[in-house]
DNA sequence: CGCCTCTTTGAGCTCAATCAAGGTGTGTGG
DNA sequence: CCACACACCTTGATTGAGCTCAAAGAGGCG
């Protein structure tokens, strides 16, 4: 699960990339991932449980993992959906002696860069731009989150759509072009994503294939007619 | 609605009294407060709204503020409840020519400080302590945020049990110990918070009012039996 | 006094949940 | 290699929580 030092040169050249970490010097780098590990995680494995000591945190380099929350009735539901270049739980770094609130679990093979809870406190904190990015990551998932609760009264198919669009949008250009969501999705997953059951999505799913506007195979969406989507979502 | 300095220093003395700028010398709150303005608003009245460019911040000083967003066909929903000592707008002070995402508007006769955007880029920036003591607040907010996505399939008397439990947690010691909720709220409010209908509402919480759980005069809803709404939070 | 906001109650309807049953593909242990 | 479990997908029938609509009373205010 967690891989020697060799492979952490080549993870590290990855957050390089990241724009996050574009103005920060090789020197810089290295200091602010002192002790980092790459993890594999295969897929349904966790990174880290919700209640567990949160003694570091972390970036996702590939793949994709689910942020779940259970409520005390069992009832699993998705939080976010981290993709490569996401932060995780840096924004719990700065409480004392927290927790978890959340479970990170991979949705296929991924990979991520796991950084202790030190480095945050020592090396990431007295750097106001890169705390200011992260806050600002942590600004823009709180304003989704808000945006979500906003929908609260919509109906179910106009959330989906904005579910699916704002999915498409994170994908590169090229897969957008096409309409890939970069994401393997099984229904159930965007259910609990959305709060709804996973039968009225697969309803509602079914009909859009019928209709032409999207196709799945093997749990890869693709979007065909993303206009009538964009329709779905003005409707009402 | 804006006040002259001289009502600053006082406003001043209140915000060295917030556990978020309780280590802070004078020096340093009064560099940090250049330009603050104490603005005093009356029911209804907004401090900004949704759209509008974000130039400034600010600490709410008495009173409360909903922050609130109106979904495309109208819908307000009832994102906060901003209450005294909360931050706004802090977050999105690092994003690029931020507009505001929300519009807060006072409840009641409330004090806010305001401060120019300039200084939290070139003061408060530079303060690691200050910036993520923010950051937990923010962490916080989001995390409740989450907790009530969390929520999404109970029934609407559960979230308006948490809700209500929640918000009395918010009160000073000696108000909580008789039940008191320290924010004067309509039923339409708590419906907008809640993403439910007003209707709704009125009919769970005059069932409550009958069986003796809470009583409402004027706005001002008294919990008297607070093991009763925790039942209700815990029933399925 | 008319206007506005807030509250209340009743009736009917609808969207999405639940329940039930069956189908497919994949992994796993006997 | 088979069977059995398990995760996922699908469809239909039924039900109910909460929405909408309608109508009306109760302050507060210019």
């Amino acid at each position: 699960m967690e891989r020697p030092l060799d492979s952490l040169e080549a993870s590290l050249a990855e957050l390089k990339s990241l724009p996050l970490f574009a103005d920060l010097t090789r020197g810089e780098m290295n200091q602010l991932c002192v002790g980092a590990r790459a993890c594999y995680t295969q897929h349904r494995e966790t990174i880290f449980r919700a209640g567990e000591d949160a003694a570091f945190f972390g970036v996702v380099l590939s793949g994709a993992y689910k942020l779940t929350k259970s409520s005390p009735n069992g009832e699993d539901v998705i939080v976010h959906f981290a993709v490569p270049g996401d932060v995780i739980a840096a924004f719990i770094m700065p409480l004392p002696n927290s927790k978890f609130p959340i479970t990170a679990t991979a949705m296929g093979p991924s990979r991520f860069l796991k950084l202790p809870r030190e480095n945050f406190l020592n090396y990431w904190k007295p750097c106001p731009d890169l705390i200011l990015s992260i806050q600002s990551a942590l600004a823009l998932r709180m304003q989704q989150l808000q945006d979500e609760k906003m929908m609260l009264k919509a109906p179910l198919a106009k959330k989906l759509a904005i579910l699916l669009i704002s999915l498409l949008e994170k994908s590169n250009a090229s897969d957008q072009e096409q309409g890939l969501i970069p994401l393997q999705l099984t229904r159930k997953e965007i259910a609990d994503n959305l709060g709804a059951s996973v039968e009225s999505i697969i309803r509602i799913m079914s009909d859009w294939s019928k209709k032409g506007v999207l196709e799945t195979t093997d749990r890869q969406i693709r979007i065909l007619k993303t206009d009538k989507l964009i329709q779905e979502m003005s409707v009402e």
